[in-house]
DNA sequence: TCTTACATTGGACATTATCCAAGTCAAGAA
DNA sequence: TTCTTGACTTGGATAATGTCCAATGTAAGA
């Protein structure tokens, strides 16, 4: 995560110990986080951090590319800063656990001609639901 | 929509003029309102309709499988009443207009057993994005 | 060290959605 | 047809999530 605060400050970011807490949180493989979530886990590290500053930085990260917001289940969006390799992701329907995947082939070549409607297209997200192992065998 | 209407009944939902309008305002090619949305104009129809039932009646579709939930900008869900014909959605970056549109193949064989870490599959939804020819002559 | 533009804060406010107790009514029974 | 009853509706309170703003604080260059 270190390569993400060297590019923001190349950026001209100015590096304040609240936005350095927030990268700190979002370092990790497979994370996930609510900005609540994002906002207990940054409190324990610097106590007074507010929740504006969480949203702010979190809604700066996502403009510089750097986290992706993904909304899953039309409730609280997740930041993902999983940004620098393009993915998928599988969702648990019963418990909601979350993880990176990637498809083989772009999900973008499933769309023809004819049902592109004159829109010039940027992107597609896919998102694969299905029960995750640990529900599987709870029942 | 008389068929919607005539299924519920035949599982054994009770038909009041409330339901009834909001099956009516759903009725459509094209379709994807807000719950807001769905109110403003139930109540046209039916002035004293309350945005309770409007959820309600809403929740209770979903649940039948009579009407799609799809979330496309992390903001208020929308509902789509074409739920018989599997399908995913095209949306303009920009103005957030939508589209039903129909891939070639199945996007869930986009996704290699390797990928699916033990998860048991039952759909994968995806969204397009990109900017619609409105968006695009309006610079 | 000083300056200042940018960042942070807490609380008010906005949006979207859910819950609940009281009142109402659709539809089957008589 | 009228009656009965359990399901439905209502409005207002509440919850969850997110945005805004004026006052205050501070990183980083001069």
């Amino acid at each position: 995560m270190s390569d993400l605060l060297q590019r923001l400050r190349d950026r001209g970011w100015r590096l304040t110990a609240q936005r350095r807490v927030v990268a700190e949180v979002l370092d990790g493989e497979h994370v996930h986080y609510t900005a609540d979530e994002v906002h207990a886990r940054a409190v324990e590290r610097l106590p007074e951090i507010s929740r504006a500053t969480v949203y702010n930085t979190l809604g700066e990260l996502v403009s510089l590319g750097e986290v992706i917001e993904v909304s899953t289940d039309g409730r609280a969006k997740r930041y993902d800063p999983n940004a620098h390799h393009t993915h998928q992701h599988l969702v648990c329907s019963r418990c909601g656990v979350i993880r990176d995947v990637r498809p083989s082939g772009d999900p973008l070549a499933l769309l023809p001609e004819e049902e592109r409607f004159g829109f010039t297209l940027s992107e597609a997200t896919v998102t694969y639901r299905g029960i995750c192992p640990s529900c599987a065998s709870a029942g």
